[in-house]
DNA sequence: TTGATTCAAGCAAACGTTTGATTTAATCCT
DNA sequence: AGGATTAAATCAAACGTTTGCTTGAATCAA
C-alpha cells in the first residue's frame, strides 16, 4: 500500500515527477481542455508513469484542481489599486496591471490565465463556484473604488454594469488572445503590445467612468483636465 | 444498405428525429462542451436512437459541425449597422443590437451563441478557422466604421485595439453570462436588463471613440454636444 | 531493511460506431 | 382495390478502442 506523502500540501522536493506533471497538466488541460486529456497524453508529456498521477494527486480531477488552484495569489491583484489615497488614474492603472502581468510573463502564466478562463465558463465545475469566490473581492475592488471616485453613497445597477465592463475590458484580452491574432495581426504579438494595451485600456476605462460621472451630473474631482489622457 | 437522404443537406422532412437531434446538440454542447457530451446521451435527450447520429450526421463531429453552422446568418448582423448614412450612435447601437438580440429570444439562441463562444476559445476547432473567417467581416465594418468617424485615412493598430475593445463589451456580456450574474446579481435577469445593457454599452463604446477622437486632436464632427449620452 | 517512488500490465466501464433485423410508409403492378 | 416491392427510418445488440484507475512487482535512496 503505497500513499503519496500528502497529497493536500504542495510538498517540499520530490524529484520532479510531480512538477512535471502539474506543468503538463497546466499546459494541456489550458489547450484542449479537461475532457479531451487523457491521463495517459499527461503522462506522456510529463514523461511520467500514468500511476503518478494516482500517486501524487489522487485521480484526474485532484491534478486538475491542483492545475487550477496551485499557483494562484488572489490577494497580490488586489493589493495593486486598493490603496484610497490612488488617483483614479493610477487605481485603474493598476487594476488593469493585474490582467497584463500574465501576458508580459512566459507562456505558462499565461496558459494558467486560460485554465482559469475554461474554468469560468464550464458552470459544471470540478471546482464547484470557487473560481466565482476568488472574482467576487475584485469586483467588489472595483465596485468601492468607482463609488469613491463618483461620490456615490452606494452601489446601483448601472455601477454594476459599469464596472462589469472595465473588468470586460481586461478579461476580452485574454480570451480573445488567439482570435484577435487572427483577426487583428499584430496587436497581440508586436514589441511593446503589452504596454499599448495597457494605455488603450486606461484610456477606455476612464472614458466610461468620466462620462458615467457626466452623465449623474458629478464629474470627477481628481483628474486634472490634461492628464495622461 | 440504408443510405440517409442526402447527409450534407438539411432535407426537407423527416420525422422529427433529426430537428430533435440537433437541437439537443445545441443544448448538450453549449452546456458542457463537446467531449464531455457522449452520443448516447444525445440519443437519450433527443428521444432517438443512437445510430440515427451516423444515420443523419455521419458521425459526433458531423452532428457538432451541424449544430454549429446550420442556425447561422452572418449577413443579417452586418446590414445593421454598416449603412454610411448612420449618425455613429445609431452606428454603434445597431452593431450592438446583433449581441443583445439573442439575450431577448428564448434559450435556444443564447445556447447558440454561448456554442459559438466556447469553438472561439478552442482553437482545436472541429471547424478550423472557420469561425475566424465569420468574424473578420463584423471587425471589418467596424473598422470602416470607425475610420470614416474619426476622419481617419487609414487603419492603424491603436484602432484595432479600439474596435477589439468595442467588439469585446459585447463579447463579454456572452462570455460573463452565468459568473456576472453569480456576482452582480440581478443584473443580467431583471426586467429590461437588456435594454439597460444596451444603453451602457453604447455609452460606453462612445465615450471610447471620443476620447480616441480627441487624443488624435479630430474632434467627432457628428454628435452633438447633448445627445441621448 | 525500510519506506518512497516508478513501472508494465491489466481491470471494468464508457466511448464512438457499425451491424443486421425490423418497422413504417409510400410506390408499383396487375 | 390489394398484395408485392422498395426505400427510408428506427431499433437492440454488439463491435473494437480508449478511458480512468489499480495492482503487485521492481527500483531507488537512506
Amino acid at each position: 500500500m503505497n500513499l503519496p506523502a500528502d497529497p493536500s500540501r504542495p510538498p517540499a522536493e520530490t524529484g520532479d515527477a510531480r512538477a512535471r506533471l502539474l506543468q503538463a497538466a497546466i499546459r494541456l488541460f489550458a489547450h484542449q481542455g479537461y475532457a479531451k486529456t487523457s491521463t495517459r497524453e499527461l503522462a506522456e508529456v510529463a514523461q511520467v508513469n500514468v500511476a503518478a498521477i494516482s500517486y501524487y494527486f489522487g485521480d484526474k480531477p485532484g491534478l486538475y484542481r491542483a492545475a487550477l488552484l496551485e499557483p494562484m495569489d488572489p490577494t497580490e491583484d488586489l493589493a495593486r489599486f486598493t490603496d484610497p489615497s490612488l488617483p483614479l488614474e493610477q487605481a485603474l492603472a493598476g487594476f488593469y496591471a493585474g490582467f497584463l502581468e500574465p501576458l508580459r510573463q512566459g507562456e505558462d502564466a499565461r496558459l494558467c490565465t486560460k485554465l482559469h478562463l475554461r474554468e469560468m465558463l464550464e458552470s459544471t465545475g470540478l471546482i464547484e463556484n470557487g473560481l466565482a469566490r476568488s472574482i467576487q473581492p475584485l469586483h467588489d475592488a472595483l465596485l468601492a473604488l468607482l463609488v469613491r471616485h463618483l461620490g456615490l453613497e452606494g452601489v446601483d445597477d448601472e455601477l454594476q454594469r459599469l464596472a462589469i465592463c472595465i473588468e470586460g475590458l481586461g478579461v476580452q484580452l485574454h480570451v480573445g488572445l488567439d482570435i484577435n491574432e487572427a483577426i487583428a495581426p499584430g496587436v497581440n504579438t508586436g514589441p511593446g503590445a503589452v504596454d499599448h494595451w495597457h494605455g488603450t485600456l486606461l484610456r477606455a476605462a476612464l472614458a466610461m467612468v468620466q462620462a458615467e460621472a457626466r452623465r449623474r451630473g458629478r464629474p470627477l474631482p481628481d483628474t486634472p483636465p490634461g492628464s495622461t489622457l
